[in-house]
Order: structure tokens, then C-alpha cells, then sequence
DNA sequence: CGGACAAGCTGA
DNA sequence: CAGCTTGTCCGG
């Protein structure tokens, strides 16, 4: 008989985000940190994780029953760190790291193999850190140097890209060279063994390894790393944090490394970051027939030189899609409304024009050439590929979203951004609309622009092979962003979203988070923490702190309301 | 979250 | 005042 044991539990019961003490009796078994097990907890039979030692006091309940493993003890302490730094319950960081399954037994780990000398030939490591690498290099070789780097080395590579899709097809890769590789639920058993290769999308950030040895995040700027729904985390910063804990090397790529992903490191480019990124031709709508089309004539004739050649799909045309806002041109000078504060695009607002924040509320002119003829420059995707197919007598397919992804595609394609799911290759990829990007009312809608024209660019091929090439229908071709895209060079877009990011006090030079709901108001009524600062907006309140540390603290301090509220941490 | 228990309401 | 609803408390 040993000594009695008391362990720390966290059950599934969001709601109460509080541990709790049971006892470890013989028929529970050797119960280790980050196990599932069941508990009678409040007359009820829930499920949980141990997350500690307790101390043994007769007022405990016994656990009722050991169920299987669960996240290894170095993930755990992980989702603890994360918990306060998203400011939300463990269990449900802990919940998304379970797998549907019970796991009551490991595999054993195969190591990990050297690469044949043949895989590794044109293979050169990078120093960790932040590589900008134009859109149509092939990350393969990074991945491959990186797992050559890392593999005597204790612990899992992982790697990240932004879809399944791609996880899918970069495993193939990968296996084909000779990597053992695991993923996903079904694979959970082998990611907690310590199967040598890990590769998926953001879940990957927290795969049940033992400990990491490396991580490559690709397309690290991508949205898809971001959780949209509450707790609010980004596979960046939880990677880096994990990578930190294990001392293991982490490289992120970017087409264009935004401030919060170069954390201050200067920005790096991989080769020659130019001839990876197509050839791009602007069409400025300001000096053309404002009667020409959807289409400009330029790109009428792109697309029937795109047409004659042999790809199935030969031309897209995208549509950034935009909520319920219409932009405003002049239709004398062509030139957009623009709000004289923000330099958002205006809307309509009580027949006069306002940009989003309503900075100034104006009379309908243009404030270029004082024309009153403003129209409403807008379409959605149906009427778009409707004249699309009539300019370029072709049948035409609508591609969104919500589209069947088995339907079979024209090959003139119209659509939103879901083209880059669907869509592998083309001749040519048109921007009917590119201010739609350009006067996004976001911060990083100038790189959200160049990271679009990126995807673009793995459809149509680089500048150096010469196969097809992008067109940006714009009534900005001055554009700082434009001209970049043009001469494929972003270091003075990169250097301007540094600076601005520096006076916004945006990350990573200061921390904040939205608070919304109810009891949002009493919540930061209680943040007195010198250095965090809270502000009203349309939506609830925005706390600021210096850094995460900060922000952390003070909503860690704050106490709850007893209405309802949520918290994003940015 | 959801069960326990207390206080409030209702109808015979 | 039993039987039911509604509200608040709190969990090991």
C-alpha cells in the first residue's frame, strides 16, 4: 500500500474555472499531470485533467476513475501560460488539445531518419527567425534544412500551414522524402508519443508532443493562424512562447512580415525575393472611358491572350467582398471618395458620405475636382460575372464561399477570395475592384492587398517563369502599396507598417484587448493598473497596457462582473 | 454549468 | 400550506 495522494483537477465545467482536490485511490491507477479522468463533482459525474499535486486531507472526494492520457505536462504548463495571456477558463485550451477518443495506450515513436542525400541537395538552412520569401518559392526546402537541423535533437518538428489543404498535400511531400509524419485527431496517440514530424494548421501549434525540437509556421502572417471565436489566439505567439519553453529554433516565412510576426528583428528576404512574385500590371481606371466596362480594356485583352493557352481554368477575376459598404468615385475625375481624416473610403450616410468612423460627415462632392456626380462604384460577384461574361463572350462560374467545391469551373472563374481554395493554376488573375483592399478600414489592409496579390501570384506563376501575370484594376495607381507590387519590392512597406505600428502602440510595441457584453463596463471600471488605459468604442472598450505582460495582469486583477462579457486579447 | 435550497406565489 | 416557480449560491 502506498502513501495516500491527492491531485488537482480541472473539469470540463467551463463555467467554473477553478481546480479542484481529489484523492488518488488504488482503483484510479498511477494517474500522471495532464491525464483525463472522471470525478464526481456537485452530484455530478464530469470529466477532467489532472493539472497537479494537492495535499491529502480527509475532506476529499476519491476520483472516480483514470480515463486515458491527455495533453504531456509540457503542453500543459503551455495552456496554463496561455489561459491568462488570452484571458480565458483552462479547460477550454484543454478541451481543443483532447482527442475525441479515449487514449488508454501509446505507440512507440519511430526516430527520425536521415534524409537521402538526393532530398537534400539544393537544401540550405536558414538562421531561425523571420524569412520574407516571395509567394511561389516552394517552402519544401526550409522545411526539410530545418527538420536536417533539428532531428538528433530530443522532441517533434513542427509544422504549420495555413489550410488542411495544404497540411494534406505537404505530409504527402514529406513521407515521400522519407519523414515519419502525424497529424490530427485520429494520429493524437502518435503526437503524444513523439512521432518525429508534425505538420498542420493552426491546432498544430498545440500537438500533444512531449516537447518540440523545432517548428516552421509557413505564411506566418496568414489570418488562418488567428482563432476568430473566444479564446482569441494566434499560432504565432502561442509557437514562439513553446519554442522559448523547449529552447527550439522557430522559422516563420511571410510574403510580407508584418510588425507583430518580426517581433523587432529586422526583416530578412530569402533569395531573391522579387523573382518569386508575378508580374503585376496596373490598370488605373482615373484616366480611362469611364463608359469601358467591369473589365478594363487591358484586361479584356490579357484575358483572351490567357484564353489561348492550355490551362483548365485560364483567367479569375477576384472581388474582395466588403460587408455592407459601397465606395463612392467621382465620375468626372474618377477619383474615390475619401474620408479627409482617415483616408477610409466613405459610404452613404443620410444622402451625404461618411467613412466608417464617421469622422466628418460631408456634402456629396468630389473633393478633387468639386464635381457633384459621385456614383456608387460597387458590385457584388453575380452582377460582376454576369458582365464579365458578357464583356468577354464566355461562360462564366461564380465562385464563393458557399459554393459546391465539387461543381465543375468554367474557365472563366468570378468570385471572392475562396478562389485560392479552389482554384490550383490559371493564365490570369484580374482585380476587378483593388481599392476594395486598398481602403479597407484595418490596419494591415495594406498588406491583406500584397498578401492577395501573393495568392494570385501561386495561381498564375513567378515573374521569372514567365507564364501568366495579375492585374489590379485600381483608381490609386499611385499608391504606395500599387508600386510595390509592381517593382516587387515591400522593404518601405514593411519600414511604414514598423513606424506606424510604433506610434499606435500596436503590437509589439503595446498590448491590447476588446472587451464587449454586458457587464463590459463594470469590468474595466475596475482596471486602475498605472499604464493600462481603457477607451470607449462603438463595439464596447479597448484596453491598452505596454505589453501582453501588462494587459494580462490588469485583466488577471480586475475582478468579474457578474453580467455577461467577453474579452479578445489581441 | 447545473443541482440545492430558500424565498415568493398561487389556488384549494 | 402543499406544490410549484424563480433566484441565488457554490462546488473539493
Amino acid at each position: 500500500m502506498s502513501a495516500p495522494r491527492a491531485v488537482r483537477i480541472v473539469t470540463e465545467v467551463a463555467a467554473v474555472d477553478r481546480p479542484f482536490d481529489y484523492l488518488v485511490t488504488e482503483a484510479s491507477r498511477q494517474v500522471a499531470l495532464g491525464d483525463r479522468v472522471r470525478v464526481d463533482f456537485h452530484h455530478r459525474s464530469v470529466r477532467g485533467w489532472v493539472i497537479g499535486e494537492a495535499v491529502v486531507s480527509d475532506e476529499l472526494k476519491p476520483l472516480t476513475k483514470w480515463l486515458g492520457y491527455g495533453p504531456p505536462p509540457s503542453l500543459l504548463a503551455l495552456l496554463e501560460w496561455a489561459s491568462g495571456r488570452w484571458y480565458s477558463p483552462l479547460s477550454r485550451f484543454l478541451i481543443s488539445t483532447t482527442p475525441r477518443r479515449l487514449i488508454t495506450s501509446l505507440p512507440t515513436a519511430p526516430p527520425a531518419r536521415a534524409l537521402d542525400a538526393s532530398v537534400l541537395r539544393d537544401v540550405v538552412l536558414r538562421e531561425p527567425g523571420v524569412l520574407a520569401m516571395a509567394p511561389t518559392v516552394d517552402p519544401l526546402p526550409l522545411i526539410l534544412a530545418s527538420y536536417e537541423a533539428t532531428r538528433t535533437h530530443e522532441g517533434s518538428l513542427l509544422v504549420l500551414v495555413p489550410t488542411e489543404s495544404w497540411a494534406t498535400r505537404l505530409r504527402g511531400r514529406l513521407e515521400q522524402r522519407g519523414c515519419a509524419v502525424a497529424a490530427g485527431d485520429a494520429q493524437w496517440d502518435r503526437m503524444r508519443a513523439g512521432w518525429p514530424v508534425i505538420v498542420g494548421s493552426r491546432g498544430a501549434a498545440l500537438a500533444p508532443v512531449p516537447q518540440v525540437c523545432g517548428a516552421v509556421i509557413v505564411d506566418a502572417d496568414d489570418e488562418a493562424y488567428r482563432s476568430e471565436r473566444s479564446p482569441t489566439w494566434d499560432a504565432v505567439t502561442m509557437l514562439r512562447e513553446r519554442c522559448r519553453r523547449d529552447e527550439a529554433p522557430l522559422w516563420c516565412t511571410s510574403m510580407v512580415p508584418s510588425p507583430a510576426l518580426l517581433d523587432g528583428q529586422e526583416f530578412r528576404s530569402l533569395g531573391e525575393a522579387g523573382d518569386g512574385w508575378p508580374r503585376v500590371t496596373v490598370a488605373d481606371r482615373r484616366h480611362r472611358d469611364p463608359h469601358e466596362g467591369v473589365l478594363t480594356n487591358i484586361a479584356v485583352t490579357e484575358a483572351h491572350r490567357a484564353l489561348a493557352g492550355d490551362d483548365d481554368v485560364a483567367v479569375v477575376v477576384v472581388l474582395q467582398r466588403l460587408g455592407a459598404g459601397r465606395l463612392f468615385a467621382c465620375q468626372s475625375c474618377g477619383e474615390l471618395a475619401r474620408c479627409a481624416v482617415c483616408g477610409q473610403g466613405e459610404e452613404e450616410v443620410d444622402a451625404q458620405l461618411a467613412c466608417r468612423d464617421r469622422h466628418e460627415l460631408r456634402a456629396n462632392f468630389c473633393r478633387a475636382c468639386g464635381a457633384t456626380n459621385l456614383r456608387k462604384v460597387r458590385v457584388g460577384v453575380t452582377t460582376l460575372a454576369r458582365d464579365v461574361a458578357l464583356q468577354l463572350s464566355q461562360g462564366v462560374s461564380e465562385l464563393t464561399a458557399a459554393s459546391d467545391p465539387g461543381s465543375p469551373l468554367a474557365r472563366v472563374v468570378v468570385g471572392t477570395e475562396a478562389v485560392w481554395q479552389r482554384v490550383r493554376r490559371c493564365g490570369l488573375v484580374i482585380f476587378a475592384d483593388f481599392d476594395q483592399y486598398l481602403l479597407a478600414p484595418r490596419e494591415s489592409a495594406r498588406r491583406n492587398a500584397i498578401t492577395a496579390v501573393g495568392k494570385a501570384g501561386r495561381l498564375v506563376g513567378s515573374r521569372a517563369d514567365g507564364r501568366g501575370g495579375v492585374i489590379i484594376q485600381t483608381r490609386r495607381g499611385d499608391d504606395d502599396v500599387v508600386l510595390a507590387l509592381r517593382d516587387a519590392n515591400f522593404a518601405s512597406i514593411v519600414a511604414d507598417d514598423v513606424a506606424t505600428s510604433k506610434l499606435l502602440g500596436l503590437a509589439p510595441y503595446g498590448a491590447q484587448a476588446k472587451v464587449s457584453g454586458e457587464g463590459a463596463e463594470e469590468f474595466v471600471r475596475e482596471m486602475t493598473t498605472p499604464g493600462v488605459t481603457v477607451r470607449a468604442t462603438a463595439e464596447g472598450f479597448v484596453v491598452r497596457a505596454a505589453d501582453a505582460r501588462g494587459l494580462t495582469e490588469a485583466l488577471r486583477n480586475a475582478r468579474r462582473p457578474s453580467a455577461p462579457f467577453r474579452v479578445a486579447v489581441l
